[in-house]
DNA sequence: AAAACTTTTCCATATTTCAGAAAAATAGTG
DNA sequence: CACTATTTTTCTGAAATATGGAAAAGTTTT
């Protein structure tokens, strides 16, 4: 397997604070522009050169050239710019790093079929976790979240099931760094509520949102570790709070704990052991 | 409703053959870049540049600056690069505007075009398949359905398209709950004669309707995936017996087949490797 | 009908990128 | 274990290339 031992082979890089050295001009200020046209719904070339301070001049040779890639659409009719296939495309193919997508999708489907409720797969990153697979329920009133949607590690059953094994360290900087914005009355928005829901999830083994991020919606989530043991996803349950009730949550807790523990097992993962001390605490 | 015509306000694109012309150099390599990173699992910078045929330190300068942005990560351990995750993100905001129905127009028009008959463009629902798009022939006699019109799975071209890319279970549900009810002579009304037809469309490529839902009809469909090479749709040709003969079936087929994959191309789905198993086949 | 925008092309200029070479470290080799 | 071969990263001067202003060519709006 992959050794531990981090290899840095050739000369080593200078310093990781300082920046911006070594960049390309143009291609800086294609990625922001590519960036603003995949926010925007349709933008015209005002728009995109005005948002992003650049000469149209400059913005429509940026355009047409991401065009001709088809990083990004041109939509004749209405002379509107678009985000393109091809950075679909690409963007799938992370999903294959992320093994978990791929490895998960047969999971989350029978997690699906047996709840009945919306099953969901998210990644790890730095301020949230990304949605990054789902299976729909057939019911008329679903939860429903468009893939790359991020959403707060503190308002999210998946984040929580993440920040409950990560040590203590990395939650305080979280805290630090995104602070525990409220989104509804049950929000964990104070760093004690938030570390004592953490250990009640240690200790069930799944975590629960309970209408903490919008409200009538819960959900049932799992971690997923990667080799080391460290957390870098999760699978979850959501559903409207009048189906996914007390007693439901308790049935679907340990069905989609072993989802978690299921897919951390297709990764090639491995559970950590429930009496070990967390995996990222620093030496 | 937006209006129809095409809106071109300021100056006219000069030729849309001619391309190349006002193209950034470097924007236009460092896409090279991200497509060659994206479609590998993990490359060294020497094999990038390499494969780029571009010096090591330009294409290290590029990886860095898209890295800066996300757009790719390094793999520290193994100094190995991958996609990032705003690639990702970014790539995602194309399913807002992926719509089955609007990719496939301009295919399914053609199409008409070429075999001179009517083109359908459908959408796989729980139990049945619904028609979204459709291109009439001009034809006195010709095929009909009325957008959102919907047709059983077992006794449609599309639908038997569908069902011959998902996986067994799925199709036991389906019948467990529809049924196979039988519409003429021809309809397949056994669950035996429908699974033989289904490995015979796998092997094809396209399916065939002769006259299963409606007497005098025949149909060549074939089905367009999703990025998880999942069918979520497809396309076909329709028309009477006396004009969509054997023989002419087996000219359209590989057409509409094409077809169908050029749709899925286009909405950044994923044909599938015909030797793979089905997606949702259980491990 | 003219004014006001917008998108697209063109072009001189200097800003930036580029590639080669050096540097710094690891991996292979006999 | 010394020595060579790779690999990644930095540096630098030359020049290719991107840049933004201005003009052109349309389309709305007034």
């Amino acid at each position: 397997m992959a050794s531990h031992e981090k290899r840095s082979r050739g000369r080593p890089r200078k310093d990781e604070g300082a920046a911006g050295q070594g960049s390309v001009q143009s291609l800086d200020r294609a990625i922001a522009l590519l960036k603003l046209v995949s926010q925007g719904s349709g933008l015209s070339l005002t728009e995109v050169s005005g948002a992003a301070g650049l000469a149209p001049s400059t913005a429509y040779r940026m355009l047409t050239t991401l065009q001709q890639h088809g990083m990004v659409e041109f939509d004749e009719i209405n002379q509107l710019w678009f985000v393109g296939v091809e950075t679909f495309r690409m963007g799938t193919t992370f999903l294959r790093r992320r093994k978990l997508a791929e490895r998960g999708r047969t999971v989350i489907q029978t997690l699906m079929q047996e709840t009945g409720e919306t099953a969901n797969l998210a990644v790890a990153d730095e301020q949230a976790v990304v949605f990054v697979s789902q299976v729909e329920t057939h019911e008329a009133i679903r939860a429903f979240f468009r893939p790359g949607t991020r959403s707060p590690y503190h308002a999210s059953g998946i984040g929580k099931a993440i920040l409950a094994y990560c040590d203590d360290a990395r939650v305080e900087r979280l805290i630090a760094a995104c602070g525990l914005q409220s989104f509804t009355a049950k929000t964990l928005a104070s760093p004690a509520a938030l570390v004592a829901d953490l250990a009640a999830i240690r200790q069930r083994g799944f975590a629960i949102d309970d209408e903490e991020r919008n409200e009538g919606m819960r959900c049932v989530a799992a971690p997923v570790f990667n080799e080391f043991g460290e957390p870098i996803g999760g699978v979850s349950v959501s559903g409207p709070s009048v189906r996914v009730t007390a007693a439901r949550v308790d049935t679907y807790g340990p069905r989609v704990r072993a989802a978690g523990q299921e897919i951390t097992q297709a990764m090639g993962g491995r559970w950590p052991d429930p009496n070990a001390s967390p995996p990222n605490a620093s030496p």
